[in-house]
RNA sequence: GCCCUCAUAGUUCAACGGAUAGAAUAGCAGUUUCCUAAACUGUAGAUACAAGUUCGAUUCUUGUUGGGGGUACCA
């Protein structure tokens, strides 16, 4: 079937020709949906025509709208406000659109087919130095959610992960652990590998700063004193026993970074996340070392006298690019050539988009520019969906200060005060230990979720934990909590031996509220667009909260709709709350949240 | 210095250049013999400042002020 704005929109092509003569654009016409405010389904802004009509805006949109009201069959009225012509569609129209979607659950979503657009998305790209915190959870949910979003709209999408597991601050660590930790292992002290590795860095950035110290009291300045610090001196021969291949420093390498991906998994499995590939720092970096030699001897780059290898970038408004280091070290921008090399090898990708906060904005960039100067046309087809930080009430993150979000203790906060919540409530009496806990964690994760992604993805935002555990208003558990008590009167009609919500002949007139939740329905489909358009997981937020709000005030509004004696007029009732609920359900999912049954 | 960004109720967020700038929360006042009150209803409250473009500007342009980020042989 044919959208309805689409087709009111060639409609008033038409008629603009007839009455005025001209040819205008479809993007002259302005078709929005009409405010809630005033009577109708979607309004033309006729301004624009002004100058064809040469006629008031009032008189202008009476013609138009006479004209609509005579050519389309779904158009039964039209009001006119100052230069706005809303248009309100028949009650058959509505019914019949609803006998279209009502059995579809997959409606608003295209198919993924063989010809698709493939792409890859990556996204999380941790350092095996540290735990995941908070800034990691908007990565993580962005980029999950962006990958399902782009799905919906028909592309292959391959999520990928790129893991930084070299470089001088993962040996820091290293370095740190070998010194202080007397050969313990996360087992002994029974701590998830991460934050275990974790605690070693802070440990040598201690250690560190006090052999600055130290130094500077001797009489050393503090610049000379940071490159000459003992363990700073270690940790960089460690980097170069590691790139030479050291069994020695390899092995405790890869020890403790078998400790880090482990509390990793963890990690990712509690927030829902996976990946389709994995790709490692230290099997692309020399990839990408390769590539820019090469491309130095083609003269394509350009070096130091001291070996440093560049791109000078003057003529795109940058700066010169450093490319290796003076010793033939890779830089991130070397292991980000090779990565993204290899990834076009691998997938041969359409588009090839990286879920990387804006601080980077500049580096990808470069990025791009590089890569279409060593020859790689496909660099065109980079994108990169920028975000913005999370900042806390009191200011940013600084992991040296201390003041970080871990991802894993938030996690766990968030499940904690939803089960007090619920307790609080005598919600969820008679369900097992396992049920309840089941639906805890999909209450706490629908909350944190939805409190990120709710955000426009380029926006800072600030992160107040205590709001963020909030469930009422606009909040996950809001949401989840709609699509529950949907569910709720479902199993009761059934018990009420109520089958077939689906098949019912309903000829009484529409109610406000039905009409608005079938306006709501009816944009779903827009809204998938939209949000996989703009790459903004915030548009499907926004969207589903008003349609629980609008379901909630229908529930309200009518009368017990399992009292209805009109069994036709209740089983629409049932089978539009049960559309409801799939959109609900089918949103939530692009958002990577889940919905309980019950809570 | 240069580049990029942001500025909306007390607070956290909305608003393809379109109508009387929407929500949520905090505040105040209400709703339960009725399908889950984690709900609903009412009330009060905001576009940093100054010009410009436009029939129309929170949105575009310029300037001012104030945040954030980048400009590393860090990632």
């Amino acid at each position: 079937m044919q959208r309805i704005n689409i087709k009111i929109t060639e409609a008033v092509q038409k008629i603009i020709k007839e009455l005025y003569g001209e040819n205008v654009n479809e993007e002259q016409i302005q078709i929005q949906k009409t405010r809630k405010e005033f009577d109708g389904d979607f309004t033309l802004v006729v301004f624009p025509f002004l100058r064809f009509s040469k006629k008031s805006p009032e008189i202008t949109a009476n013609e138009i709208g006479d004209a609509l009201v005579k050519n389309m069959q779904e158009v039964e009225s039209y009001n006119v406000i100052k230069g706005f012509l809303n248009v309100s569609l028949s009650d058959e129209y509505w019914k019949n659109f609803f006998n279209e979607v009502k059995s579809n659950d997959n409606y608003g979503f295209k198919e993924v087919t063989e010809n698709s657009n493939k792409i890859v998305i990556e996204y999380s790209s941790p350092n095996t130095n540290k735990p995941l915190h908070l800034g990691h959870i908007r990565n993580n949910l962005l980029g999950w959610s962006e990958a399902k979003i782009m799905e919906a709209n028909g592309n292959k999408v391959i999520k990928v992960n790129l893991v930084n597991d070299r470089g001088v601050h993962i040996c820091k660590s290293m370095l740190a652990w070998k010194e202080l930790a007397g050969g313990k292992t996360p087992e002994d002290v029974k701590m998830k590998g991460d934050h275990f590795v974790g605690d070693y860095y802070v440990a040598f950035d201690k250690e560190y700063k006090k052999q600055i110290a130290e130094l500077v009291a001797n009489g050393m300045d503090e610049k000379e004193a940071k490159n000459e610090a003992k363990w700073m001196k270690q940790a960089r021969t460690m980097l170069q026993e590691w790139e030479s291949g050291k069994p020695e420093v390899r092995k405790l390498w890869e020890k403790m970074n078998s400790w880090v991906y482990a509390g990793f998994d963890e990690t990712y499995k509690k927030l829902g996340v996976s990946f389709d590939k994995i790709y490692y720092e230290s099997q692309t970096y020399l990839l990408g070392k390769e590539v820019i030699l090469k491309a130095l001897k083609e003269g394509k780059l350009q070096q130091k006298e001291d070996g440093t290898v560049f791109i000078d970038l003057t003529k795109d408004g940058l700066d010169e690019k450093v490319l290796l280091r003076s010793d033939g070290t890779a830089l991130y921008m070397t292991q980000d050539i090779g990565t993204a090399i290899l990834r076009y090898e691998d997938f041969k990708f359409d588009e090839s988009a990286y879920v990387v906060g804006n601080e980077q904005d500049y580096h990808f960039k470069v990025l791009k520019i590089v890569l279409k100067r060593l020859g790689y046309d496909w660099a065109e087809n980079i994108s990169h969906i920028s975000y913005g930080m999370v900042e806390l009430p009191d200011g940013k993150m600084k992991s040296r200060e201390g003041t970080v979000v871990d991802a894993d203790d938030l996690v766990d906060e968030m499940i904690e005060t939803a089960k007090e919540k619920s307790d609080e409530l005598g919600k969820l009496e008679g369900f097992s230990e396992e049920e309840k806990n089941e639906i805890f964690r999909k209450i706490a994760l629908g909350a944190l979720k939805y409190f990120i992604l709710k955000v426009d993805a380029k926006k800072n935002m600030t992160f107040n934990p205590k709001e963020s555990i909030d469930f009422n208003g606009n909040t996950g558990p809001f949401v989840q909590y709609t699509y529950v008590r949907i569910q709720s009167m479902l199993s009761k009609a059934k018990d009420l031996g109520i089958e077939n919500i689906h098949e019912y002949n309903n000829s009484e007139k529409l109610e406000q509220s039905e009409l608005a939740l079938l306006n709501f329905i009816y944009d779903f489909e827009d809204v998938v667009e939209e949000a996989g358009k703009r790459r903004n997981p915030s548009v499907i937020a926004n969207y589903v909260f008003d349609l629980a709000k609008e379901f909630n005030r229908f529930y309200h509004e009518i009368p017990p709709i399992l009292k209805e004696e009109n069994k036709d007029l209740m089983k629409f009732r049932l089978s539009l709350s049960n559309k409801t609920a799939i959109i609900i359900k089918n949103a939530l999912d692009l958002m990577g949240i889940e919905v309980p049954e019950r809570m």
